[in-house]
DNA sequence: CAGACCGGGTCAACACTGTGGACTTCGCCG
DNA sequence: CGGCGAAGTCCACAGTGTTGACCCGGTCTG
């Protein structure tokens, strides 16, 4: 085990603890520092600033790693069952913090790459039907909006709405970009 | 017209325009205060906060109160369309600047009331099969999840996307919960 | 009419924020 | 040993939201 730790892992696992559970804005330098045990200029010595350090510290990527990769007929029931899984506190307040510090262009572009690798890399050349790349991002747009309603806004029907009904009744709604309903054209 | 502006008016409007442009944290009291020619302890005393100003000038309702009328078997369609459509800039604006204020109480709150009056309130009792108010709130989150990637995300891709083929691929799925596709149970 | 009251407005200050610069201290390498 | 760069400390700066004391004009009351 780790008997001592560098100050600079001390500072981000700080900041990890902090910005997880106070969000972005919410959560000081100062602080940071504070709980590391460290003056506050070093933070920013070692980080650059608060937004990289904000950065190297929240993670999204991997979250959706295996539901993205199994049998495609239920699919959007079982990304909606991974989303509400193990780990699931982690992944909202990640998702919550990364969302409100969206202001910064570091911090959506995060967001966007978090999409892509999550959703359209994964799904693009497995969906059948036409437009599988605009269909994958969509479905990615399904899954934020889900997070959105329960791990910011913190709608309170959704959140105490059983698990496998929310699966099931919104995975059905993914499935429907998953078989790709809207087919095109002229 | 107005020729004269009450002071009060002033400040809400100037402060309107600048969340709007620069989102809450990124438009300080004395911005608004110097934009309405006005004091910065002046617009504290009458608003009491800045959050209660930003709520006070921020307004999400009556966005899609036409959509959720009409007719059932385009709901999903119409939803994105209306949302794509005229006044669209405003609603991204303030949806963006709603969601990355979330930090607040009142802000959240605000939005679950949102998603209620214009969602759940309309939507439950027209919609037919089970669970119908869960569903309604599903809708909302879809709608959510197109507007977190295209207000606040911004992906380019989605963005450059012919509004028509957004609105008749996702509203497909969206109808998917209109129709009530995951039908219960045991 | 005098006087009290009160809302609108001004100013200076507080505690806090992120960050930069000057400075000291430490460990390593020549 | 000399030096040199990295790590750490301290102070200061400009900016934040908010508060309290003060003033000033008008309106209502005695």
């Amino acid at each position: 085990m780790t008997v001592t730790l560098t100050t600079r892992e001390a500072i981000a696992r700080a900041a990890g603890r902090l910005f997880e559970q106070h969000g972005y804005t919410g959560t000081s330098v100062r602080a940071v520092a504070a709980e590391a045990g460290v003056d506050p200029a070093l933070v920013i010595r070692h980080f650059g600033s608060k937004e990289k350090l904000f950065l190297d510290t929240m993670d999204l990527q991997g979250h959706f790693g295996g539901a993205t990769l199994g049998p495609l007929d239920e699919l959007g029931e079982r990304l909606v069952a991974t989303m509400l899984g193990p780990g699931r506190d982690v992944r909202f307040s990640a998702y919550r913090a990364m969302v409100r510090a969206s202001d910064s262009e570091l911090v959506r572009a995060r967001l966007i790459d978090a999409l892509e690798e999550m959703f359209v890399v994964p799904l693009t050349p497995r969906l059948p039907g036409p437009d599988a790349e605009l269909r994958a991002r969509l479905i990615g747009a399904q899954v934020a909006g889900l997070l959105d309603q329960m791990a910011l806004v913190e709608d309170p029907v959704l959140i105490s709405t059983d698990a496998a009904v929310l699966a099931r009744t919104y995975g059905a709604a993914i499935q429907s970009l998953v078989d790709g309903a809207g087919s095109t054209s002229a």
